[in-house]
DNA sequence: CCAATATCAGGTAGACTGATATGT
DNA sequence: CACATATCAGTCTACCTGATATTG
């Protein structure tokens, strides 16, 4: 049981520290870009997931995004006051709500996209396709494996 | 110009948004398992930073972290409200106020350590040693990029 | 009756900008 | 005087827990 924790403090800095360190010199670059479109970046990524995911409902997207139903509540409120999405009953399902994603927030995120890649590149210009391509599974498929988990222990 | 914003679009998701979305589902099993430690997530992430970075002043943590002087003065009260750090007068620069972190932080961080290993388990767990030193070097490498970047564009 | 969904209410923490005092 | 540091003040957003109504 002392074989992960001794390894721990020989390899130097655990993974989820990197990730964590990684994630937030993002979303300063990402913050400070968004602003200018008067977007803040939790709205701005819950859009893009509710792009590439349609028919989502909030509370499934609160599960993808690992926050409780009632914090995606108030950015989806958000959202929906900016006209980027519109919400319809489901009618299988009288209690969902099915969001789906404005022309107007198409026309937005086309807007950002340029100013987003920059920051991609930034933090991702110096790897190859190839390179890109195994972190990118690595990444997805941690994700994945803490979902199965549970938000709670 | 449109070369990246192209490919963007035809590789799927972007990076960041992996590497964002990886870090909502670690912030949220880390939250979960740090309540019961009585200390919340920012303040952990910077205690272990102190930890790694002896000598280090609260303007200098905020930079390493991304984030502000002001925000990084909050958790940096906290922690040493909770007698996890300590800060003395810099003799060689008077404006200074150094970090040092105390016995009590030391034996807490141990505390929390096989914790905060079954996450860094559960999230890369499948991955080889040379795996995970491979993504080690990469996550750490945008990192440096983006800091030569500054927080604003 | 129980599970899932949506949503209201209240509370805390962390992030920002702006301003100020002090030391180099 | 310009710059870095620390810190006060105000504000906003986002997250949490708990409670409630509705639907399956």
């Amino acid at each position: 049981m002392g074989d992960e924790s001794d390894r721990a403090d020989a390899d130097g800095p655990r993974l989820i520290y990197l990730v964590k360190q990684l994630e937030m010199g993002i979303r300063a670059r990402l913050d400070g870009v968004l602003r200018q479109h008067s977007i803040t970046v939790p709205q701005y990524t819950a859009l893009t997931v509710l792009e590439q995911h349609p028919e989502l409902s909030a509370a499934q997207l609160a599960r993808l995004s690992f926050v409780t139903p009632q914090a995606m509540e108030g950015v989806v409120r958000a959202l929906e006051e900016a006209g980027f999405i519109e919400r319809h009953r489901d009618p299988a399902n009288r209690r969902r709500l099915v969001i789906s994603v404005t022309e107007r927030a198409h026309a937005f995120l086309g807007e950002c996209r340029a100013d987003v890649s920059r920051i991609e590149e930034a933090a991702f210009g110096q790897l190859s396709p190839d390179e890109r391509a195994g972190l990118a599974v690595w990444l997805t498929e941690g994700r994945r494996a803490l979902s199965e988990l549970g938000t709670d222990s």
